[in-house]
DNA sequence: TCTTGACCTTCGACTAACTCTAAGGTTTAG
DNA sequence: CTAAACCTTAGAGTTAGTCGAAGGTCAAGA
């Protein structure tokens, strides 16, 4: 079957496979004659298997040794329990971030309310964000 | 006082700073003899309610807006209402996402802790990640 | 006075994980 | 036969910074 329908099997954007297949975490499938890709069943297998290994957070980096090892027969279930350890403690204290950044809004947008009840026209020099008294928030990373 | 020294009060890194000014998010700051940057106190405020608006997830464009108004007097009350109600839903259900994905990761170490009883020397084909019977967490988008 | 170390300057390159654009070739339905 | 829908590539753009190189400045100590 050629990317698209692929794509849709796996649960993928026939871009991302292009991008994997570019970054060497995909190996290159058959082509038909004019050039085509041309993906068997197993093949979007690893599709789906590289699809799931992302929406667990799992860095592209590590999905390619993972499925190098997978290729192989042999048994990556020692780098993926690694990362899985490693992703969820991320998980628990980004959940706990996003937790406080919610009680944040919700009560900042509270105060947005009364603010522009008291000022209809609106001239204040945005008292939501300049609010000093909440709490910061730590600053997430990118790869919390 | 210098850059370093704003930072550390703003609670940023100088990198950040130089960056945002580099972006146009905030004005350059007076310069000594030497060619340092100078921020004055209420620099530094400006500083504060940037980091403030980042942690609130706001995309630096429209901090770069906010600040705009905010450095006119005019009120950004409105841009941030909107952005905090679009923030708020999508850290909701970021929330829900981390957290289905959470209980993904307990159950499945927990299968491969079992797993790795089952065969010590461990020639599985990763059981973890081919397992087909977990639900897949939606992709997160980078901005969700 | 000299030197050492901490701080500052700029610019350009790099990161993750794609997404988008351009410019073109192929396949299929009507 | 043609138009739409699909596919190909390379390369640039995205976000929000971080890092490195090469060099200038400042304060303290010998």
């Amino acid at each position: 079957m050629r990317i698209g329908e692929a794509a849709e099997e796996a649960g993928l954007e026939a871009t991302a496979i292009r991008f994997y297949e570019k970054q060497g975490v995909l190996p290159g499938p058959e082509r038909t004659d004019s050039g085509y890709r041309d993906y068997s069943d197993e093949d979007v297998d690893l599709l789906r298997f590289v699809r799931r290994a992302r929406s667990l957070e799992i860095p592209l980096d590590d999905v390619r040794q993972i499925v190098e090892l997978r290729s192989r027969g042999q048994a990556p279930c020692e780098v993926v329990r690694r990362v899985m350890a490693r992703e969820a403690k991320a998980i628990e204290s980004r959940i706990a971030e996003l937790q406080v950044l919610q009680d944040e809004l919700t009560r900042l947008r509270d105060l947005a309310d009364r603010v522009a009840d008291d000022w209809p026209g609106g001239d204040c020099v945005c008292h939501i964000v300049e609010a000093e008294n909440f709490t910061d928030a730590k600053r997430r990373k990118v790869r919390a």
